[in-house]
DNA sequence: AAGGTCAACCGGACAA
DNA sequence: TTGTCCGGTTGACCTT
């Protein structure tokens, strides 16, 4: 669910090396992800993964990046407090909640692991958050609200279902590997962005891998 | 303003 | 005791 004031993460390595060589640089970058895009993100192979999880390893600090910073307060912000005179008004701050909005590519490559996998050992997660730049924490109440989020969701299609609902039972009397594909399908086309490849025989640059 | 979404949180259960 | 799970709930933020 991308809402519309959200901003943005491209996928293109152009833009994603350009981040890196921009680590001050907090300019937002909309037009990067055109909408028009959309058709071209079905493909979700090791490669495409690989180059985001490397992509996002390059970049600093994700949960408060630019995309997140204005709404963010995270775990990890939370506990930087350490030249903090005044403990208790540390912990009236903290007693204002606060929700992090992880990044398009984090949820992406979080959605993508969870595709294959619906737990995760603690050496994975410890590896995924470091590739996310989350928490383990993040990346393991994620986990934990997605398979929650699975079981209520079917949950609510068996009642659905139950119900005479025939067009969505329809579209719901799948096994579970085809619900996971689609669901990945879903969340590539909600993307657009298309995944690169090096095609040294060409330009000798970076180009779609699919158009 | 109402309702939806979702990360964070809570409490109980369970395993090592 | 510690860590993780599930089944929710809470609260901030967003859309309508």
């Amino acid at each position: 669910m991308a809402s519309s004031n959200r901003q943005l993460t491209s996928f293109f390595i152009e833009d994603i090396l350009s981040m890196r060589e921009e680590k001050g640089d907090e300019t937002r970058e909309s037009s990067a992800g055109s909408p028009s895009d959309s058709q071209c993100c079905k493909d979700g192979g090791e490669n495409h993964e690989t180059l985001l999880i490397d992509a996002l390893s390059s970049r600093p600090a994700s949960p408060d990046d630019s995309c997140t910073a204005e709404r963010t307060n995270s775990p990890t912000e939370a506990t930087t407090d350490a030249d903090e005179p005044n403990h208790m008004q540390t912990l009236a701050q903290k007693q204002k909640r606060s929700r992090a909005a992880f990044t398009h590519l984090q949820v992406l490559e979080l959605e993508k692991k969870f595709s294959r996998q619906r737990y995760l050992s603690a050496p994975e997660r410890a590896h995924l958050a470091a590739a996310l730049h989350l928490t383990e924490t993040q990346v393991k109440i994620w986990f934990q609200n997605r398979r929650y989020k699975t079981k209520r969701k079917q949950q609510m299609d068996c009642y659905r279902k139950s119900e005479g609902n025939y067009a969505v039972a329809a579209a719901v009397t799948v096994d579970e590997n085809l619900l996971r594909a689609s669901l990945l399908a879903t969340v590539y086309s909600c993307y657009p962005y298309r995944p690169c490849v090096y095609d040294p025989h060409g330009l000798g640059t970076w180009r779609p891998t699919v158009w």
